[in-house]
DNA sequence: CTCTCCTATTGGTACAGACCAATTATGAAT
DNA sequence: ATTCATAATTGGTCTGTACCAATAGGAGAG
């Protein structure tokens, strides 16, 4: 059903562009001037119309360059948790990882808490993104408590796992994790490090993982660019009852 | 860290105004001709920065009434499927579903290899609204042969479980369910449907499930709107291994 | 007190212009 | 062929106006 919003009417026929073919990943569309003249609509509509579609990861806009087709998602099972960069690894992709931050903070009561830690324990915060073919695709965030990894600074975690890391040197073998997942709007900073725009779609993991004890050991989210990632997920039923 | 951009900072001091408990779920915001006024900013500015709070679900605007603050978001397991409806209702909230289309259609090659059917077997495909509260929340489509389901148009859907029914009509006993998750944007009907505006963030499920044989039965989707609910997920890990 | 109609207010669409910031292309000099 | 500076092109921000569509409020009539 043809929409009957000038900018709706612009998106659609660009998606039917990309979906047909004309257009291959990594193509690049007409400008928006040269849209707008094509259209013979303002330049404030084209933009609102691929507003849209970057917003449905269908296309990316880079300031100076253009607006590109993008790349199709990516594929992440919701519980495929500790191995995600090694299953792309393995399908052909080439992955990387770069240490943006490291903070040693004071906890907060959230997570001494979420940690199981007396109120002022200071925790290590690592703050790492992944990038998939040099695109950024995930900011990773882990925190730790200081006392369970002396040393670590010193262990390059841009090329080691860090759960690895807590297995062979400190002998802290992690075993299950919490997680949720919830749609967001990235911040200006993460828009900036995801190298996308301010206001786009975010899909955020919070997770909490634990050894083999059950102690809570790691307090952590993922950050993933919304427009690249889609989740898989297989669940059991084990009885069907009226729902409403 | 402040931003540079004008519409981020009036997106920032209004979000810091909800956050404070200085405006509560349900109250209105000052109109934008108010806020451009009080920023000293233009319309179109407010507009922005309305638009990055109304995508990260933190406000909601309706045409001719104002922009209000958000109800806080629902949450749900990304496995608990079956009972998701049940689980809110037993919360105390008020749970309501309406079948708003079915369609009896010739299955797309898609639909038919996924539920392992020959080429051009009819389906039944539902539409179903579900609301919370009196707001609508998920779109729900699903989809089955129509030679399993005889009759199955004089059963309420929108008072009984599509699996129920299979299970004391039909004698079909869903049992597993294979389903993805993704970050979308919402067209302009499903925004209707769901009473926010085209471009909204919505969380796409998609789901194949199968009865106790391991036969696929039934090829669904599940579209939230994006800003209302939050996944959560556990999962187990094996091993712990290098991921780089 | 209720209903209807009209007006005002609200958010939404479309247009238009100016300018900024990032990138790319081009031409000149070496 | 390479390098560097400049101009052009690209997307992004901010402003402004006009009008549309939906809702709310108020006044008057019954």
């Amino acid at each position: 059903m043809t929409s009957l919003l000038l900018y709706m009417q612009v998106a659609e026929a660009l998606a039917e562009g990309i979906e047909q073919g004309l257009l291959a990943p990594g193509d690049r569309l007409s400008s928006e001037r040269a849209l707008a003249e094509e259209y013979g609509v303002n330049r404030r509509t084209v933009r609102q119309a691929l507003d849209v579609l970057t917003r449905r990861g269908q296309v990316e806009r880079v300031r100076g360059s253009g607006t590109f087709v993008s790349q199709p998602r990516l594929e992440r099972g919701a519980s495929e948790f500790f191995h995600f960069t090694e299953r792309l690894r393995e399908r052909g992709y080439e992955t990387g990882a770069k240490i943006m931050a490291l903070e040693r903070v004071v906890s907060s009561r959230k997570v001494a808490e979420d940690l199981d830690l007396v109120s002022g324990a200071e925790i290590l915060r690592f703050h790492r993104l992944r990038t998939i073919n040099s695109s950024p695709i995930v900011i990773e965030t882990f925190s730790v408590a200081a006392v369970l990894v002396p040393g670590i600074e010193d262990h390059d975690l841009s090329i080691r796992s860090f759960y690895e890391v807590l297995q062979t040197e400190y002998g802290i073998e992690m075993e299950r994790s919490r997680q949720s997942l919830e749609a967001v709007v990235l911040s200006e900073l993460e828009a900036q490090w995801l190298q996308t725009e301010p206001g786009a779609p975010g899909m955020l993991e919070r997770r909490l993982s634990f050894d083999r004890d059950g102690r809570p050991v790691e307090s952590g989210t993922d950050l993933y660019r919304g427009d690249r990632v889609r989740f898989n997920t297989e669940a059991a039923t084990i009885s069907v009852a009226p729902s409403l």
